[in-house]
DNA sequence: CAGTGATTTAACATTTCATTAACATTTGCT
DNA sequence: AGCAAATGTTAATGAAATGTTAAATCACTG
């Protein structure tokens, strides 16, 4: 569900960190250079950012910078065997949210992981409840008082979304170019008849709206 | 200007933070205590605390549990000589954001405040309060007094507009301008029937005030 | 390859809101 | 005061956005 991009250049250890990361609930990839990293995140929207600071071509600053000039947002941790304070100086001024010293210890990269997507508001609770309903984003299942609502996968990727950010608004591209692929053609109205599906399905719940904004896209709205 | 709160029990430690923190563009505060960091947490809002695990009577873990019970949202570094995993685990789980092995590099902590900072600051809508009205830009929302107020896109954007820059008059083209499609033949009266739109919605506010500048524009005066 | 369910499109219904136009009022000026 | 121009206000209109439904298409499974 979360979608974490690992660069380094190292092979082992870039496979050691994913699927360490595979294994604890994350959808790790890893990439072996940053130029790899950037056609990989033109397919995927990834939630965070592991790189290695000393790469063959672009060094991890100059990637850093780069992602920073596209998306501001998504947290980076620079992992590096360097300890001198330069580095972090300058890690830090392009952006990074934290530094780690290899070896790695994969554990605590785990927890430094969840700390930051804690705080990027990017919810690692997979649980959502609202009221009565709750939406299980691992078994991807929503359960109305209990009993079970049969959301397909777009239903319930749209609804998970919009209830993880409640009155914020998304237009439906944002909301296409996150769940659709990149190649799909499909029409923004697509979104609409979800809308309509969503809103039938949960009619019975009375905890949450979805709002259309005019002009803009939709929101959820907790009661 | 940013708050920090340094709870430590060791004095010269914690005045040694502190002062480094001051002469670094922040105003730091020193708790020897979590009881003495409670009271002053009632009198300052703080926007980064900074706390040490061993300490006389409550330990950093309670103080971070009962410091989140309170506030969700404030950054939280943990200061602590023990390097072991159970601690970080302990602490990340009560809902820190980073952790630092003593001696402490003062150099690095400055640098790991201004990131978790950083990323607080992306996190905090933007938001615009005059009085008792709260506009959130994120929201593309108004709530006067609490109560939502709708508004319609183009009446927010308008709004948000003209009270970003009290006192400052806008032209009916400058507003068609920025708000309205390049190729809109739409006149500049329509300018006139949102701002009898804008005044009606906000009627309620006598915080401030949409004034006419006769053979100008508008402006938003505060009163 | 038929059958099932998910997704998309297309068509039509409905709603929203931007715009205009008409008329009322105010302002600035002489 | 008196006039013209600017602005305030209102309601009606229509274009654009959205809601809804059903049928077409796609993707997968047995």
């Amino acid at each position: 569900m979360f979608h974490i991009l690992v660069v380094e250049d190292d092979k082992d250890l870039n496979r050691t960190v994913c699927s360490y990361l595979n294994q604890n609930g994350f959808e790790a990839q890893g990439a072996l250079e940053p130029e790899e990293a950037y056609d990989m995140m033109y397919e995927t929207v990834f939630d965070l950012i592991i790189s290695d600071i000393m790469m063959p071509g672009t060094d991890g600053f100059e990637f850093a910078e780069n992602v920073r000039d596209i998306n501001k947002e998504v947290p980076i941790i620079f992992m590096t065997a360097r300890d001198d304070l330069e580095s972090k100086r300058k890690g830090f001024r392009v952006g990074i949210d934290d530094y780690m010293i290899k070896p790695i210890d994969l554990e605590e990269l785990l927890l430094r992981i969840e700390a930051l997507l804690r705080r990027a508001k990017i919810n690692t609770n997979k649980k959502l409840e609202i009221g009565k309903l709750v939406l299980d984003a691992e078994e991807h299942s929503a359960y109305l008082d209990g009993e079970e609502i049969i959301l397909t996968v777009r239903e319930f990727d749209i609804l998970y979304k919009l209830l993880s950010y409640p009155k914020k608004t998304f237009t439906r591209t944002k909301l296409m170019e996150e769940f659709w692929d990149a190649e799909s053609l499909s029409g923004p109205r697509t979104v609409d008849v979800y809308m309509t599906k969503i809103r039938d399905k949960m009619s019975a719940c009375e905890d949450f709206e979805i709002v259309t904004v005019h002009g803009l896209g939709y929101k959820a709205v907790i009661k």
